[in-house]
DNA sequence: TTGGAATGTCAACAAAGCTGACGTATTGTG
DNA sequence: CACAATACGTCAGCTTTGTTGACATTCCAA
């Protein structure tokens, strides 16, 4: 039965077999670990973990948010991010400020040194994610992002596309 | 400076300013959290966790292996593995044989009831990973695959070719 | 003024990584 | 043969990062 399917299949539909799909899961694997394991390495030596990056990651991304909304977007508790948060504030490398119009919100922001972080770490990642824009190419790339996009969920989705092409 | 380079960049670079490689950085974030939901939800179930997939997953993919091998694979310290897989031998879902040849080596492999929770597993995460690749088109996957292949350590690298275009 | 929302904090716990040390087979080598 | 190296397992202890549940505080809004 599958020798008969094969041939009428095309090769339009060849990238959806079970390998294909195996190979997928496992480029993610690998990849993730390589696109982790620069800041990581900085990140070790200044005992923090990758927690404290994606909080730096994201205050920096959207300046001024609220907790709240930093906790929807990693999708984590607040008792996780607060430990976090609190280590990063204690630090010196986050600001909390209370919020003007709502002052039960906290708005959150980079200090001089939390920036001087997040420049250090994102510089490490994207220097690889450039080396492999590099190596693939314009179309490729094109492609990554199309097929990580159709990966997330929707509300993954609706984060990502809330911080599409910001200004820098 | 930067509006006097912007028109000699042309196109072809545009993929790589920082914007861009920040939009992917989010991208992988975002994307593998959906990578590993599903059969997030179904180890819950089951007091698994991701290590205990990650060690189905590649005893699967290479039946026979030794524990050295598969601690190359994970990247993780023989400590760490060692405690996920007693639970899976005790649980009777995975088969530890010394070997023939080498007597002070194990080989994996999974038992009846390894390969269904593999095969749960696997059918759960390749569901998402077919509608994504199918949203997205072979183009699409091709150039997701080669990004992904780039962003790899070459250790990593080397292990992912190495499983590539096995026959099921 | 009272209910609910946002925040923070305490405690307890689990998963999964780490280091270091040690024991036991087994194998390869001088 | 003697000894070093390898493969594996295990004990103890520690860290990061996630989880629940409970509870207090502050403040907005009906």
């Amino acid at each position: 039965m599958a020798e008969g399917l094969q041939p009428q299949m095309g090769q339009s539909l060849l990238f959806l077999t079970d390998e294909q799909l195996r190979k997928g899961i496992e480029a993610m694997f690998f990849a993730y670990r390589g696109f982790t394991a620069d800041p990581d390495r900085i990140l070790a030596q200044k005992s923090y973990g990758r927690a404290h990056h994606r909080a730096i990651h994201f205050i920096h991304r959207s300046p001024g948010t609220t907790v709240n909304n930093l906790l929807s977007i990693l999708g984590v508790t607040k008792q996780s991010l607060n430990r976090v948060l609190r280590t990063l504030i204690e630090d010196g490398l986050v600001a909390s400020t209370v919020g003007k119009k709502d002052k039960r919100e906290r708005h959150l922001h980079l200090t001089p040194l939390g920036a001087a972080l997040e420049r250090e770490l994102s510089d490490a990642q994207r220097d690889r994610m450039r080396a492999a824009y590099r190596a693939a190419g314009p179309a490729a790339v094109a492609g990554f992002r199309q097929v990580l996009e159709a990966m997330m969920d929707d509300e993954a989705r609706h984060h990502y596309e809330a911080m599409k092409d910001r200004p820098e």
